[in-house]
DNA sequence: ATCTCAATTAAACGATTGTTTAGTTTAAAC
DNA sequence: GTTTAAACTAAACAATCGTTTAATTGAGAT
């Protein structure tokens, strides 16, 4: 078998454990569920990763590995105004959370849980790298004067916030905003587009004023 | 003994699984766990509460018993402006999720977890409820003219996820605002004088602007 | 003193958990 | 064709899971 078509099956895997985990959660989520599902060997997963703890570790570094890099990217861009970042932001954190609810559901679920350390730790470590930037651009607007001086650390809680709330409690903005829930993708469509509308009026507001 | 130590022994259960499920997660603790740290026999559980999964049922009814009426008494109430009545509710939110943060934690865990349908019926039922009430609060202080035409399902939403994103994610808050993570007291103090403040500052400014 | 029944216990139940083992297949290298 | 190492498998491992059982305790009613 080709190496090709070797980390095609890691990825694979882990793509079903994502499902698996978001849907009934790591603790309720078996090996053997996982290699079922992925249409594996049982004995393959501790082969792949190790063990079931890492397959998750692995998961989670494969999915953030390429947003640091952009938002780092961003944050220093010299071209754009202090808004215009934050309209970035906005854009940014609803694709990537709407696109991967389930994964950032995980994230959610397993965060308070008191697993490994090491996990923990490296979600922290993730989350805190990412408002560090967004905390610079928003100080950055304060010192040119376009911006209030707002709670900064509160606005960001708001930011993503509003985001997970609405793609963590996806049934009951369903129901109240009339979209089908078997549809994923015309909820996501929906979704995305009312976040993003949502957001940029209520940071505007919170942010300039009018 | 007493039918008054009987439910007490009951509760003393319930809090602790509460405690261990919001740290643990309801698939990470396990049934020993609970009646050893509670003190009480193994069978006793199943005794009480016939099954694992009913106890957590129990729980979530427990918990949310008197939060449906409250809001119901004050969403009605002729005497307050629809803006007094939006504070009241920062307020109430604020100090019912900062001050049970644990068993919050349990429900946005749980939520997404595809355990039985029962459960996630009375959840989604619950919030359907107390955000109803809300709509209709922002409904008619946009009837009176005092509120901007806001999209009232996303603010609903970032009530709600400011709060959640807050005390979910205690560890990244604390760090970032500098405050101790061991002292839980101190914590909620502070968390909830400046959740408060915020939203109230959030919210004018988007629902009613300057 | 005896009966009654809920409360409590230790022990065991079968099922499932994550992981390991020992052996087989596969395919490229020589 | 033989060698070699990775890929893969079925079976078993000990541990833990939620729940049940059967026996015992304790206190109030008769």
């Amino acid at each position: 078998m080709s190496s090709v078509e070797k980390t095609d099956k890691r990825e694979h895997i882990l793509l079903v454990a994502e499902d698996l985990f978001a849907v009934k959660g790591f603790d309720g989520s078996s090996v053997r569920d996982i290699a079922n599902q992925a249409g594996v060997n049982l004995a393959m997963i501790s082969y792949y990763f190790g063990s079931k703890e890492n397959l998750l570790k692995e998961l989670i570094e494969f999915r953030f590995r390429s947003s640091v890099v952009a938002l780092e990217e961003k944050s220093n861009d010299p071209g754009m105004s202090p808004w215009e970042k934050i309209e970035w932001i906005i854009d940014f954190y609803v694709d990537r959370i709407v696109n991967n609810r389930r994964f950032h559901s995980i994230m959610t679920q397993e965060y308070n849980t008191a697993r490994s350390e090491e996990i923990k730790e490296l979600i922290t470590t993730i989350k805190m790298q990412n408002l560090e930037r967004i905390k610079k651009i928003i100080a950055e607007g304060q010192k040119k004067g376009v911006f209030r001086q707002i709670d900064v650390e509160m606005t960001m809680a708001t930011m993503m916030g509003t985001i997970t709330q609405i793609t963590n409690t996806k049934n009951v903005y369903c129901v109240l905003l009339r979209i089908d829930t078997a549809d994923e993708e015309e909820y996501k469509a929906k979704i995305n587009k009312r976040l993003k509308s949502h957001l940029r009026d209520l940071l505007h507001a919170h942010l300039i004023g009018k």
